[in-house]
DNA sequence: GTTGGTGCAAATAGTTTGCAGTAGC
DNA sequence: GCTACTGCAAACTATTTGCACCAAC
């Protein structure tokens, strides 16, 4: 693998971001400093840097991947409102070995858990039924997909 | 709400099959009843009955979307090899009030978790660190994305 | 100098939408 | 009869890809 400065560039906007950027956001930023790059550029790098495990793709199940500079085991708090995702300490993992015995033929690789809710910004967006209440995290899954907001 | 043949055949289709169909899949199988109907009405319908609360749209972060035509909470394992869904009993759910501590700013609405793996027909394709041991689930996510065919 | 990477633009895949006609209530 | 729903086709969005040139090794 080859270190272009478009590679060297994204991977470097990504680790020192917090913020989980979509790959067209990564390529609004790295375009100041290297106007030329093209978007094919950063989805290609993208896809070979998470497939080589310096990143990882977040599988927000929204409509834009995001990508998250830190390849370590951590959860993501997905918000409802804009799409956004803020990192949760590891502490609150949950290991897949909790799930062995569900199927004898379906072979357990591993689990994806997401914490799914409204982040300050978007508290006045929550449908009504989660202001009294917690409720059914499907239901609202549903009910927000259209909004994502270009996040940071 | 209007009840045209179209949208009865979706929803019984849905309700009789236990595989978790893609949009097209579904399109496939009501055009043998209603060889004239369109997939902008099958996806208008999947729309409207799962904002409705009668089928549940699973974003199984793959690149079409499956749905699943029982709203009652279950969990869903899903294949790695070939993107298909199958009904994982509720007695593994895991309740959202666990995390209710990780951040007092992010209000927290659900979880979203899914289990990963292999289905008894796409073992062969697993990667060969899944042959000794369980490991990370995004690597695996990650590794598989681009395989999904059409499943039942 | 070899060949993996790049910019560009066109292609692709899944999904959504505008429109004029149709059918459920 | 009103109007939500339909079929159709075009549009849209995120992402991928073919190609000729370029630059890292």
């Amino acid at each position: 693998m080859r270190t272009t400065k478009q590679r060297k560039l994204i991977l470097e906007r990504l680790r020192q971001t917090r913020s989980h950027p979509t790959a067209v956001e990564l390529y609004d930023q790295v375009r100041r400093f290297l106007p030329n790059i093209s978007l094919g550029t950063v989805y290609r790098n993208l896809d070979v840097l998470s497939k080589e495990g310096s990143i990882r793709k977040i599988e927000t199940c929204g409509d834009q991947n995001r990508f998250d500079g830190d390849p370590h085991d951590h959860l993501h708090a997905i918000c409802l409102g804009c799409g956004r995702v803020k990192d949760i300490d590891s502490e609150f993992m949950i290991d897949a070995d909790k799930f062995s015995g569900i199927d004898s033929e379906f072979k357990i690789t591993g689990i994806r858990l997401e914490i799914l809710g409204y982040c300050p910004g978007c508290k006045a967006d929550m449908p009504l039924e989660y202001n009294q209440d917690f409720a059914k995290p499907e239901a609202a899954l549903q009910a927000s997909k259209k909004s994502n907001k270009t996040g940071g």
